[in-house]
DNA sequence: AAAAAGTCGTGATATTTTTCACAAATTAAT
DNA sequence: ATTAATTTGTGAAAAATATCACGACTTTTT
Protein backbone atom coordinates (compact mmCIF):
# COMPACT_ATOMS: atom_id res chain seq x y z
CA UNK A 1 0.00 0.00 0.00
CA UNK A 2 1.03 4.06 0.41
CA UNK A 3 2.87 5.42 2.72
CA UNK A 4 1.06 5.98 5.83
CA UNK A 5 2.49 9.05 6.83
CA UNK A 6 -0.68 10.94 5.47
CA UNK A 7 -2.36 11.90 8.45
CA UNK A 8 -6.00 10.98 8.72
CA UNK A 9 -7.49 14.52 8.76
CA UNK A 10 -6.16 15.04 5.78
CA UNK A 11 -6.95 11.66 4.05
CA UNK A 12 -10.64 12.68 4.85
CA UNK A 13 -10.52 15.99 3.41
CA UNK A 14 -9.13 14.32 0.06
CA UNK A 15 -12.28 13.77 -1.76
CA UNK A 16 -14.10 16.82 -0.96
CA UNK A 17 -10.69 18.60 -2.85
CA UNK A 18 -10.92 15.93 -5.74
CA UNK A 19 -14.81 16.95 -6.02
CA UNK A 20 -14.06 20.66 -6.01
CA UNK A 21 -11.13 20.01 -8.78
CA UNK A 22 -13.33 18.12 -10.96
CA UNK A 23 -16.27 21.03 -10.95
CA UNK A 24 -13.37 23.37 -11.87
CA UNK A 25 -12.58 21.29 -14.34
CA UNK A 26 -15.73 20.97 -16.09
CA UNK A 27 -15.51 24.66 -15.73
CA UNK A 28 -12.81 25.10 -17.93
CA UNK A 29 -10.47 26.17 -14.85
CA UNK A 30 -6.46 25.92 -16.19
CA UNK A 31 -5.52 26.97 -12.84
CA UNK A 32 -6.17 27.44 -8.80
CA UNK A 33 -4.82 28.97 -6.19
CA UNK A 34 -4.77 27.18 -2.64
CA UNK A 35 -6.89 30.77 -1.60
CA UNK A 36 -9.56 29.91 -4.16
CA UNK A 37 -9.79 26.74 -3.12
CA UNK A 38 -9.69 27.43 0.29
CA UNK A 39 -12.77 29.76 -0.54
CA UNK A 40 -14.66 27.23 -1.99
CA UNK A 41 -13.98 24.19 0.35
CA UNK A 42 -13.84 26.19 3.42
CA UNK A 43 -10.67 24.90 4.65
CA UNK A 44 -7.58 26.90 5.78
CA UNK A 45 -5.78 27.82 2.56
CA UNK A 46 -2.48 26.63 4.79
CA UNK A 47 -3.87 23.46 5.69
CA UNK A 48 -4.60 22.66 1.94
CA UNK A 49 -1.03 23.31 1.18
CA UNK A 50 0.04 21.31 3.54
CA UNK A 51 -2.07 18.63 3.16
CA UNK A 52 -1.32 18.66 -0.74
CA UNK A 53 2.51 19.30 0.20
CA UNK A 54 2.36 15.20 1.88
CA UNK A 55 2.32 14.11 -1.53
CA UNK A 56 5.23 16.14 -2.39
CA UNK A 57 5.44 19.52 -4.55
CA UNK A 58 2.45 19.91 -6.82
CA UNK A 59 2.16 23.29 -7.43
CA UNK A 60 4.55 26.01 -8.76
CA UNK A 61 5.11 28.99 -6.08
CA UNK A 62 3.59 32.34 -7.76
CA UNK A 63 1.57 30.50 -9.85
CA UNK A 64 -0.69 28.06 -8.10
CA UNK A 65 -1.87 24.75 -9.18
CA UNK A 66 -3.12 23.11 -12.37
CA UNK A 67 -6.31 22.18 -12.09
CA UNK A 68 -5.64 18.92 -14.78
CA UNK A 69 -2.74 17.90 -13.51
CA UNK A 70 -3.69 18.05 -9.96
CA UNK A 71 -7.00 16.29 -10.56
CA UNK A 72 -4.75 13.67 -12.51
CA UNK A 73 -3.17 12.95 -9.47
CA UNK A 74 -5.95 12.61 -7.09
CA UNK A 75 -7.76 11.16 -9.52
CA UNK A 76 -5.26 7.99 -9.05
CA UNK A 77 -4.47 8.81 -5.25
CA UNK A 78 -7.95 8.30 -4.74
CA UNK A 79 -7.98 4.89 -6.91
CA UNK A 80 -10.85 6.30 -9.32
CA UNK A 81 -9.45 4.62 -12.18
CA UNK A 82 -11.10 1.25 -10.84
CA UNK A 83 -14.82 1.11 -9.89
CA UNK A 84 -15.50 -0.01 -5.93
CA UNK A 85 -18.62 -2.15 -5.34
CA UNK A 86 -20.56 -1.46 -2.75
CA UNK A 87 -23.83 -3.04 -0.69
CA UNK A 88 -26.22 -1.58 0.92
CA UNK A 89 -27.91 -3.66 3.67
CA UNK A 90 -31.35 -2.14 5.01
CA UNK A 91 -33.62 -0.31 1.89
CA UNK A 92 -35.55 1.35 4.46
CA UNK A 93 -36.23 5.20 3.64
CA UNK A 94 -32.74 6.16 4.67
CA UNK A 95 -31.56 2.76 2.05
CA UNK A 96 -33.37 3.91 -0.36
CA UNK A 97 -32.37 7.48 -0.05
CA UNK A 98 -28.93 6.29 -0.62
CA UNK A 99 -29.73 3.99 -3.68
CA UNK A 100 -31.80 7.18 -5.15
CA UNK A 101 -28.65 9.70 -4.02
CA UNK A 102 -26.46 9.67 -7.54
CA UNK A 103 -22.84 9.15 -6.16
CA UNK A 104 -22.03 8.59 -9.59
CA UNK A 105 -21.01 11.93 -10.96
CA UNK A 106 -17.58 12.38 -10.02
CA UNK A 107 -16.93 9.29 -7.98
CA UNK A 108 -16.44 5.92 -8.70
CA UNK A 109 -18.04 3.95 -6.09
CA UNK A 110 -21.44 2.25 -7.47
CA UNK A 111 -23.92 0.71 -5.02
CA UNK A 112 -24.46 -2.97 -6.88
CA UNK A 113 -26.66 -4.69 -4.82
CA UNK A 114 -29.29 -3.94 -1.88
CA UNK A 115 -30.50 -6.57 0.64
CA UNK A 116 -33.40 -6.47 3.04
CA UNK A 117 -36.18 -8.01 5.53
CA UNK A 118 -38.91 -7.07 3.94
CA UNK A 119 -39.96 -10.03 1.42
CA UNK A 120 -42.33 -7.79 -0.26
CA UNK A 121 -39.36 -5.31 -1.91
CA UNK A 122 -37.04 -8.57 -2.83
CA UNK A 123 -36.72 -9.04 -5.86
CA UNK A 124 -37.29 -5.50 -7.28
CA UNK A 125 -34.99 -2.81 -7.68
CA UNK A 126 -34.76 0.62 -6.75
CA UNK A 127 -32.74 2.69 -9.52
CA UNK A 128 -31.41 -0.30 -11.13
CA UNK A 129 -30.30 -1.82 -7.93
CA UNK A 130 -31.53 -5.52 -7.15
CA UNK A 131 -32.65 -6.20 -3.51
CA UNK A 132 -31.91 -9.33 -2.00
CA UNK A 133 -33.36 -10.83 0.81
CA UNK A 134 -31.00 -9.91 4.03
CA UNK A 135 -31.36 -13.96 4.31
CA UNK A 136 -29.23 -14.27 1.21
CA UNK A 137 -26.46 -12.12 1.90
CA UNK A 138 -24.12 -15.22 2.33
CA UNK A 139 -25.03 -16.52 -0.99
CA UNK A 140 -25.40 -12.98 -2.85
CA UNK A 141 -23.02 -11.06 -1.28
CA UNK A 142 -20.12 -11.80 -3.45
CA UNK A 143 -16.71 -10.21 -3.48
CA UNK A 144 -18.18 -7.09 -2.03
CA UNK A 145 -15.93 -5.32 0.90
CA UNK A 146 -17.41 -2.25 1.71
CA UNK A 147 -21.16 -1.70 2.82
CA UNK A 148 -23.57 0.61 3.70
CA UNK A 149 -25.70 -0.17 6.77
CA UNK A 150 -29.11 1.34 6.91
CA UNK A 151 -30.78 -1.63 8.91
CA UNK A 152 -32.81 -0.73 12.45
CA UNK A 153 -30.23 -0.14 15.03
CA UNK A 154 -31.49 -3.66 16.92
CA UNK A 155 -30.51 -6.04 13.52
CA UNK A 156 -27.05 -4.02 13.52
CA UNK A 157 -24.84 -5.96 15.61
CA UNK A 158 -26.28 -9.42 14.15
CA UNK A 159 -25.65 -8.20 10.66
CA UNK A 160 -22.52 -6.92 11.12
CA UNK A 161 -21.32 -9.94 12.43
CA UNK A 162 -22.63 -12.45 9.65
CA UNK A 163 -21.01 -8.96 6.90
CA UNK A 164 -17.84 -9.48 8.16
CA UNK A 165 -17.34 -13.42 7.99
CA UNK A 166 -18.35 -12.90 4.38
CA UNK A 167 -15.15 -10.65 4.26
CA UNK A 168 -16.79 -7.33 4.39
CA UNK A 169 -13.66 -5.00 6.15
CA UNK A 170 -15.36 -1.51 5.58
CA UNK A 171 -18.95 -0.23 6.90
CA UNK A 172 -20.75 2.93 7.02
CA UNK A 173 -22.73 2.43 9.93
CA UNK A 174 -25.90 5.19 9.69
CA UNK A 175 -27.44 3.06 12.88
CA UNK A 176 -26.88 4.50 16.47
CA UNK A 177 -25.52 0.95 17.01
CA UNK A 178 -22.06 1.20 18.30
CA UNK A 179 -21.13 -2.02 16.66
CA UNK A 180 -18.00 -4.70 18.11
CA UNK A 181 -16.18 -6.16 14.72
CA UNK A 182 -12.16 -7.65 14.75
CA UNK A 183 -9.64 -5.17 14.54
CA UNK A 184 -9.40 -5.79 10.47
CA UNK A 185 -12.70 -4.39 9.87
CA UNK A 186 -13.15 -0.36 9.44
CA UNK A 187 -16.10 1.04 11.15
CA UNK A 188 -17.52 4.47 9.98
CA UNK A 189 -20.15 6.07 12.41
CA UNK A 190 -22.32 8.82 11.12
CA UNK A 191 -25.19 9.06 14.32
CA UNK A 192 -27.72 11.69 12.20
CA UNK A 193 -29.39 12.19 16.01
CA UNK A 194 -25.89 12.52 17.74
CA UNK A 195 -24.96 15.19 14.69
CA UNK A 196 -28.18 17.02 15.41
CA UNK A 197 -27.99 17.03 18.74
CA UNK A 198 -24.39 18.45 18.87
CA UNK A 199 -25.38 21.25 16.61
CA UNK A 200 -27.71 22.35 19.11
CA UNK A 201 -25.49 21.91 21.75
CA UNK A 202 -23.35 24.28 20.09
CA UNK A 203 -25.48 26.89 19.28
CA UNK A 204 -26.53 27.01 22.79
CA UNK A 205 -23.24 26.91 24.71
CA UNK A 206 -20.66 28.39 21.91
CA UNK A 207 -21.74 31.97 21.04
CA UNK A 208 -20.84 32.46 17.43
CA UNK A 209 -19.63 36.08 17.44
CA UNK A 210 -21.44 38.60 15.19
CA UNK A 211 -19.20 39.95 12.94
CA UNK B 1 -24.02 30.57 28.28
CA UNK B 2 -22.23 28.11 29.52
CA UNK B 3 -18.45 27.93 30.33
CA UNK B 4 -16.52 27.48 27.31
CA UNK B 5 -13.64 25.12 28.73
CA UNK B 6 -15.74 22.07 26.96
CA UNK B 7 -13.37 20.93 24.17
CA UNK B 8 -15.51 20.88 20.97
CA UNK B 9 -14.26 17.20 20.51
CA UNK B 10 -15.54 16.41 23.93
CA UNK B 11 -19.07 18.29 23.23
CA UNK B 12 -19.34 15.82 20.10
CA UNK B 13 -19.24 13.14 22.19
CA UNK B 14 -22.30 14.36 24.97
CA UNK B 15 -24.86 13.54 22.81
CA UNK B 16 -23.37 9.96 22.70
CA UNK B 17 -22.70 9.12 26.64
CA UNK B 18 -26.13 10.94 26.72
CA UNK B 19 -28.20 8.32 24.78
CA UNK B 20 -26.16 5.22 26.22
CA UNK B 21 -27.26 6.16 29.64
CA UNK B 22 -30.62 6.08 28.84
CA UNK B 23 -30.23 2.96 27.43
CA UNK B 24 -28.90 2.03 30.62
CA UNK B 25 -31.18 3.36 33.06
CA UNK B 26 -34.16 1.84 30.79
CA UNK B 27 -32.51 -1.73 31.79
CA UNK B 28 -32.75 -0.67 35.11
CA UNK B 29 -28.53 -0.53 35.32
CA UNK B 30 -27.90 1.66 38.41
CA UNK B 31 -24.24 2.13 38.27
CA UNK B 32 -21.20 1.89 35.04
CA UNK B 33 -17.74 2.50 35.14
CA UNK B 34 -16.01 4.45 32.76
CA UNK B 35 -14.71 1.36 31.32
CA UNK B 36 -18.03 -0.31 30.49
CA UNK B 37 -19.38 2.60 28.89
CA UNK B 38 -15.94 2.49 26.86
CA UNK B 39 -16.73 -0.94 25.64
CA UNK B 40 -20.29 0.26 24.64
CA UNK B 41 -19.85 4.02 22.74
CA UNK B 42 -16.02 3.01 21.99
CA UNK B 43 -14.33 5.57 23.17
CA UNK B 44 -11.53 5.26 25.46
CA UNK B 45 -11.90 5.18 29.12
CA UNK B 46 -9.43 7.58 29.95
CA UNK B 47 -11.40 10.27 27.46
CA UNK B 48 -14.15 9.37 28.79
CA UNK B 49 -13.03 10.11 32.48
CA UNK B 50 -11.67 13.22 31.03
CA UNK B 51 -14.55 14.29 29.43
CA UNK B 52 -17.07 14.05 32.30
CA UNK B 53 -14.57 15.54 34.87
CA UNK B 54 -14.76 18.99 32.51
CA UNK B 55 -18.50 18.83 34.35
CA UNK B 56 -16.65 18.56 37.95
CA UNK B 57 -16.96 15.31 39.57
CA UNK B 58 -19.10 13.24 38.80
CA UNK B 59 -18.23 10.14 39.32
CA UNK B 60 -17.14 7.94 43.19
CA UNK B 61 -13.43 6.13 42.90
CA UNK B 62 -14.32 2.48 43.34
CA UNK B 63 -17.58 2.51 42.45
CA UNK B 64 -18.19 4.35 38.70
CA UNK B 65 -20.84 6.51 37.87
CA UNK B 66 -24.85 6.24 39.25
CA UNK B 67 -26.79 5.84 36.18
CA UNK B 68 -29.40 8.12 37.08
CA UNK B 69 -27.33 10.89 38.65
CA UNK B 70 -25.31 10.77 35.44
CA UNK B 71 -28.59 10.83 33.04
CA UNK B 72 -30.18 13.90 35.09
CA UNK B 73 -26.52 16.01 34.56
CA UNK B 74 -26.70 15.11 31.10
CA UNK B 75 -30.01 15.73 30.31
CA UNK B 76 -29.82 19.36 32.05
CA UNK B 77 -26.44 19.68 30.25
CA UNK B 78 -27.72 18.80 26.65
CA UNK B 79 -30.70 20.95 27.64
CA UNK B 80 -33.26 17.94 27.11
CA UNK B 81 -35.57 19.80 29.22
CA UNK B 82 -37.21 21.88 26.51
CA UNK B 83 -38.05 21.11 22.97
CA UNK B 84 -35.93 22.18 20.09
CA UNK B 85 -37.40 22.96 17.53
CA UNK B 86 -36.17 22.16 14.15
CA UNK B 87 -37.17 22.56 10.12
CA UNK B 88 -36.53 20.03 7.23
CA UNK B 89 -35.56 22.41 3.97
CA UNK B 90 -35.92 19.57 1.14
CA UNK B 91 -38.57 16.41 1.55
CA UNK B 92 -36.90 14.34 -1.17
CA UNK B 93 -35.65 10.73 -0.29
CA UNK B 94 -33.35 12.04 2.31
CA UNK B 95 -35.63 14.83 3.82
CA UNK B 96 -38.65 12.13 4.04
CA UNK B 97 -35.93 9.69 5.62
CA UNK B 98 -35.26 12.30 8.64
CA UNK B 99 -39.40 12.61 8.64
CA UNK B 100 -39.60 9.28 9.22
CA UNK B 101 -36.78 8.67 11.74
CA UNK B 102 -37.74 8.90 15.22
CA UNK B 103 -35.52 11.31 16.88
CA UNK B 104 -38.17 10.85 19.63
CA UNK B 105 -37.07 8.62 21.40
CA UNK B 106 -34.39 9.91 24.03
CA UNK B 107 -34.27 12.80 22.70
CA UNK B 108 -35.81 16.40 22.85
CA UNK B 109 -35.11 17.59 18.87
CA UNK B 110 -38.63 17.69 17.27
CA UNK B 111 -38.55 18.15 13.37
CA UNK B 112 -42.35 20.37 13.36
CA UNK B 113 -41.95 22.05 9.82
CA UNK B 114 -41.34 21.15 6.23
CA UNK B 115 -40.37 23.01 3.01
CA UNK B 116 -40.35 21.43 -0.52
CA UNK B 117 -39.88 22.96 -3.69
CA UNK B 118 -42.88 19.96 -5.46
CA UNK B 119 -45.98 21.66 -5.13
CA UNK B 120 -48.10 18.65 -5.44
CA UNK B 121 -46.26 17.87 -1.83
CA UNK B 122 -47.17 20.84 -0.26
CA UNK B 123 -50.18 20.41 1.82
CA UNK B 124 -49.93 16.94 2.71
CA UNK B 125 -47.89 15.49 5.64
CA UNK B 126 -45.43 13.10 6.20
CA UNK B 127 -45.54 11.49 9.77
CA UNK B 128 -48.13 14.59 11.29
CA UNK B 129 -45.17 16.83 9.79
CA UNK B 130 -46.68 20.10 7.43
CA UNK B 131 -45.13 20.50 3.84
CA UNK B 132 -45.05 23.97 3.23
CA UNK B 133 -43.62 25.34 -0.39
CA UNK B 134 -39.80 26.68 0.07
CA UNK B 135 -41.92 29.87 -1.38
CA UNK B 136 -43.54 30.08 2.19
CA UNK B 137 -40.05 29.85 4.60
CA UNK B 138 -40.07 33.43 5.21
CA UNK B 139 -44.05 32.90 5.84
CA UNK B 140 -44.09 30.03 8.08
CA UNK B 141 -40.46 29.58 9.80
CA UNK B 142 -41.70 31.18 12.47
CA UNK B 143 -39.04 31.00 15.06
CA UNK B 144 -37.37 28.47 14.19
CA UNK B 145 -33.75 28.81 14.79
CA UNK B 146 -32.13 25.33 13.43
CA UNK B 147 -32.83 23.96 9.98
CA UNK B 148 -31.82 20.12 8.30
CA UNK B 149 -31.04 20.85 4.67
CA UNK B 150 -31.94 18.12 2.18
CA UNK B 151 -32.46 20.03 -0.96
CA UNK B 152 -30.55 19.54 -4.34
CA UNK B 153 -26.82 20.94 -4.61
CA UNK B 154 -27.83 24.06 -7.19
CA UNK B 155 -30.25 25.27 -4.52
CA UNK B 156 -27.97 24.98 -1.03
CA UNK B 157 -26.53 28.56 -1.29
CA UNK B 158 -29.42 30.35 -2.09
CA UNK B 159 -31.96 28.67 0.27
CA UNK B 160 -29.06 29.11 2.97
CA UNK B 161 -28.87 32.75 2.49
CA UNK B 162 -32.79 33.20 3.03
CA UNK B 163 -32.73 31.13 6.27
CA UNK B 164 -29.98 32.87 7.89
CA UNK B 165 -31.86 36.27 6.92
CA UNK B 166 -34.49 34.88 8.72
CA UNK B 167 -32.76 34.10 11.68
CA UNK B 168 -31.34 30.62 11.42
CA UNK B 169 -28.19 30.31 13.11
CA UNK B 170 -28.08 26.43 12.93
CA UNK B 171 -27.61 24.44 9.66
CA UNK B 172 -27.50 20.21 8.87
CA UNK B 173 -26.34 20.50 5.65
CA UNK B 174 -26.61 17.73 3.67
CA UNK B 175 -25.83 18.84 0.68
CA UNK B 176 -22.24 18.37 -1.09
CA UNK B 177 -22.13 22.30 -1.46
CA UNK B 178 -20.53 23.84 0.82
CA UNK B 179 -22.20 26.74 1.93
CA UNK B 180 -21.23 30.29 2.68
CA UNK B 181 -22.65 32.21 5.83
CA UNK B 182 -21.87 35.15 7.81
CA UNK B 183 -20.08 34.41 10.82
CA UNK B 184 -22.34 33.85 13.48
CA UNK B 185 -24.13 31.02 11.87
CA UNK B 186 -22.62 27.71 12.68
CA UNK B 187 -23.17 24.88 9.82
CA UNK B 188 -22.32 21.26 10.22
CA UNK B 189 -21.75 19.34 6.95
CA UNK B 190 -22.45 15.65 6.47
CA UNK B 191 -21.62 15.02 3.08
CA UNK B 192 -21.93 11.29 2.74
CA UNK B 193 -20.27 11.25 -0.80
CA UNK B 194 -17.11 12.48 1.05
CA UNK B 195 -17.86 9.73 4.08
CA UNK B 196 -18.03 6.87 1.74
CA UNK B 197 -14.94 7.63 -0.59
CA UNK B 198 -12.63 8.41 2.63
CA UNK B 199 -13.81 5.00 3.72
CA UNK B 200 -12.97 3.74 0.45
CA UNK B 201 -9.61 5.54 0.56
CA UNK B 202 -8.68 4.32 4.10
CA UNK B 203 -9.55 0.93 3.38
CA UNK B 204 -7.33 0.46 0.77
CA UNK B 205 -4.21 2.68 1.96
CA UNK B 206 -4.33 2.12 5.68
CA UNK B 207 -4.44 -1.59 6.38
CA UNK B 208 -5.72 -2.39 9.80
CA UNK B 209 -3.50 -5.32 11.20
CA UNK B 210 -5.24 -8.74 11.41
CA UNK B 211 -5.16 -10.02 14.98
C1' DA C 1 -11.10 -6.11 60.61
C1' DA C 2 -7.81 -6.48 57.20
C1' DA C 3 -6.63 -7.36 52.56
C1' DA C 4 -7.73 -7.33 47.79
C1' DA C 5 -9.90 -5.50 43.89
C1' DG C 6 -11.97 -1.80 41.48
C1' DT C 7 -12.33 2.86 39.80
C1' DC C 8 -12.08 7.81 39.56
C1' DG C 9 -9.76 12.23 38.64
C1' DT C 10 -5.83 14.24 36.87
C1' DG C 11 -0.77 15.68 36.26
C1' DA C 12 2.17 14.65 32.82
C1' DT C 13 3.17 13.13 28.34
C1' DA C 14 2.38 11.88 23.71
C1' DT C 15 0.15 12.47 19.44
C1' DT C 16 -2.32 14.78 16.02
C1' DT C 17 -3.84 18.72 13.73
C1' DT C 18 -3.82 23.48 12.62
C1' DT C 19 -1.84 27.81 11.87
C1' DC C 20 1.79 31.37 11.39
C1' DA C 21 5.03 33.50 8.78
C1' DC C 22 8.51 33.84 5.48
C1' DA C 23 12.22 32.57 1.95
C1' DA C 24 12.14 31.21 -2.69
C1' DA C 25 10.28 31.14 -6.96
C1' DT C 26 7.06 32.70 -10.55
C1' DT C 27 4.17 35.75 -12.93
C1' DA C 28 2.38 40.28 -14.02
C1' DA C 29 2.86 45.14 -14.41
C1' DT C 30 5.36 49.24 -15.45
C1' DA D 1 14.47 45.31 -17.42
C1' DT D 2 12.99 46.33 -13.16
C1' DT D 3 9.70 46.36 -9.83
C1' DA D 4 5.59 44.78 -7.70
C1' DA D 5 2.39 41.27 -6.75
C1' DT D 6 1.45 36.34 -6.13
C1' DT D 7 1.76 32.04 -4.28
C1' DT D 8 3.96 27.78 -2.94
C1' DG D 9 6.20 24.71 0.47
C1' DT D 10 7.64 24.23 4.97
C1' DG D 11 10.17 25.02 9.56
C1' DA D 12 8.54 26.28 13.70
C1' DA D 13 5.02 27.23 16.97
C1' DA D 14 0.58 26.74 18.73
C1' DA D 15 -3.58 24.46 19.74
C1' DA D 16 -6.35 20.59 20.28
C1' DT D 17 -6.93 15.91 21.43
C1' DA D 18 -5.85 11.46 23.32
C1' DT D 19 -3.50 8.43 26.38
C1' DC D 20 -0.60 6.86 30.24
C1' DA D 21 -0.09 5.86 34.81
C1' DC D 22 -0.81 6.43 39.50
C1' DG D 23 -2.39 8.35 44.12
C1' DA D 24 -6.54 8.43 46.59
C1' DC D 25 -10.59 6.60 47.84
C1' DT D 26 -14.52 2.99 47.79
C1' DT D 27 -16.33 -1.37 47.61
C1' DT D 28 -15.95 -6.23 47.98
C1' DT D 29 -14.02 -10.33 49.67
C1' DT D 30 -11.88 -13.13 53.02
Amino acid sequence: MDQNKIPQATAKRLPLYYRFLNNLNQQGKRRVSSKELSEAVKVDSATIRRDFSYFGALGKKGYGYNVEYLLGFFRSTLDQHEVTEVALIGAGNLGTAFLKYSFLKNNNIRITKAFDADASKVGKDIDGVPIYHVDDIEKELDNIRVVILTVPASEAEEIAERLVKEGVNGILNFTPARITVPSHVRVHHIDLAVELQSLVYFLKHYPLEVE
